[in-house]
DNA sequence: AGAATATTCGGAGAGACCCTCCGGTAACAG
DNA sequence: CTGTTACCGGAGGGTCTCTCCGAATATTCT
């Protein structure tokens, strides 16, 4: 007689298993941040003591590493979002958001291709556009109710603008310049302008 | 004895050269448009018809050729400067040329990681470099002298947003968000703003 | 505790790509 | 027409990505 229960939880995953699924991100951290987008998969799991299998069967793609890694990221600017939204007007609160974003974003090189996806139709980094797209949608929504930003702005245009200067973290000043647009994008979103 | 006249224009470029060399340009500008910026370098040479050797000796890198693509594009943009400096208001013809900006870049998919090297200090992509950023600095110095703009907006501020905005064109209506964006950033970089 | 079993590990290897080098060949000058 | 020069194109070394499978190990059941 089969067990008549459903498949229960099939197991509890194993302890070196999610040790080494952290040690890969960790490692993949700091390396994406050293060396870009691009860096070697093959390093990274060199470099985190494991083999190129693991690696793969842990993030089939390089995609899906990278939200991997910075998914803790976002949580955290999801998390700034609240903080803000609490203790700022909300004009404030988009702006100083909206500085986080790009200081967070832009401070790891290159996270470029991977975030177009955020924006685009791509079915990977869910997880942190659903967080993001979030965040900025209820600041927004926010800032266009206390009138200080016009009523027909549509959030995403924000997002788009803000991951494009992210893009361009190359430059030796780009963080002044991305904090220069940033109020630029925002005086441009009130209502008189 | 040796010639007394100082090396004299060594020879004229042979035909075939000059005939595989726009043939190049040909293909990889179509590659590119269609698969990105990251595009094989042996399928261009193969579908051109050459071996990767002749590619190469044209083109030394990657980028050289994206360059050598791009080139004729940016200067159409630099002759637009030009025709709308003359025949519009300076924040019309610096709103009209923004908006070309991004229709011409932005159509291209991808030469993003290319013109992030346009705002960096990198010496390749020097003629294109040259061009765009003398045509915003001309455009912005003509707003900013009628009045309509902010003494103090850093002509490559807007720059960097463009290409930003350009690196982003992978959504469904990036396009309707782009020219939405440009109307923001001019109406953010008013006096009054 | 000890055996059975399922899951994970890690390296070997196929395939793609980038870029270089060099012998053959075709164009230009005299 | 002949010599010289510059160009052509493919073969090949090195690197990277990603897959497959035997060996090793954690977890569970008796």
């Amino acid at each position: 007689m089969p067990k008549s229960s459903p498949p229960p939880p099939p197991r509890k995953p194993r302890a070196d298993a999610r040790r080494n699924r952290e040690r890969i991100l960790e490692v993949a951290k700091e390396v994406f941040t050293r060396s870009g987008a691009d860096s070697s998969l093959d390093e990274i799991a060199k470099l985190a003591g494991i083999g190129p299998g693991t690696l793969y069967r842990h993030f089939p793609s390089r995609e899906s590493l990278l939200e991997g890694v910075y998914c803790g990221e976002v949580e955290k600017l999801a998390a700034a979002e609240r903080r803000f939204s609490d203790t700022l007007t909300p004009v404030e609160a988009l702006r100083a958001w909206m500085l986080l974003f790009v200081d967070y974003i832009g401070a790891k090189q290159i996270i470029a291709p991977a975030l177009n996806t955020m924006v685009g139709g791509s079915k990977v980094f869910e997880c942190a556009r659903d967080q993001v797209q979030g965040a900025i949608h209820r600041l927004v929504a926010r800032a266009i109710e206390s009138g200080d930003i016009r009523a027909d702005l549509d959030p995403f245009d924000l997002l788009r603008a803000l991951i494009g200067v992210a893009n361009v973290a190359s430059a030796p000043n780009w963080r002044d310049s991305a904090r220069r647009l940033v109020h630029i994008l925002i005086a441009g979103s009130r209502p008189g302008a």
